[in-house]
DNA sequence: ATTCAATGTCAAGGGTACTTTACGCGGTGC
DNA sequence: GCACCGCGTAAAGTACCCTTGACATTGAAT
């Protein structure tokens, strides 16, 4: 699963500390979910999308399986 | 977090059983969700949000935390 | 009365989301 | 040169999603 945190944060000129304490997570958790290193859970996602102002399909891509 | 799944399952007719074969999981995932006793991974989220035709904002919803 | 479908409970186990801590590395600025 | 910022990696631990399997309950149908 792909997604468009990084752009968003940097169209943002977030950082990955400043987007991690917006979230109540740890940076590390921000890495990984930009690289790609595993799935937000559905809260996360959604705080995430909250942030963003947008929902959570239009951050997150799901490929067909 | 509540969520509509009961709910929209019942109104198109459908078993817990039905439903989790759709979902590729358990019948025991379908009640656990249905009955609150946990969050579901934002791919089944999303799963299930595509068998019922809606959007993952639509089916669960998130309290202000 | 018995059977069966649908729903539910309980317990144990595996995989993974997320944390914490520590360290590396390139770029920028003094 | 040195300090610092932003980003990255690695390893170990905790919590929780989801599975499997076995069994209980309720309601409808025969």
């Amino acid at each position: 699963m792909k997604n468009a945190i990084q752009e968003l944060r940097k169209q943002r000129r977030m950082t990955q500390e400043e987007l991690a304490d917006l979230c109540s997570v740890t940076r590390q958790t921000i890495i990984s979910l930009e690289n790609g290193r595993y799935n937000p859970s559905i809260l996360l996602a959604h705080k995430i999308a909250k942030i963003f102002g947008l929902t959570i399909e239009q951050i997150f891509f799901f490929e067909e399986e």
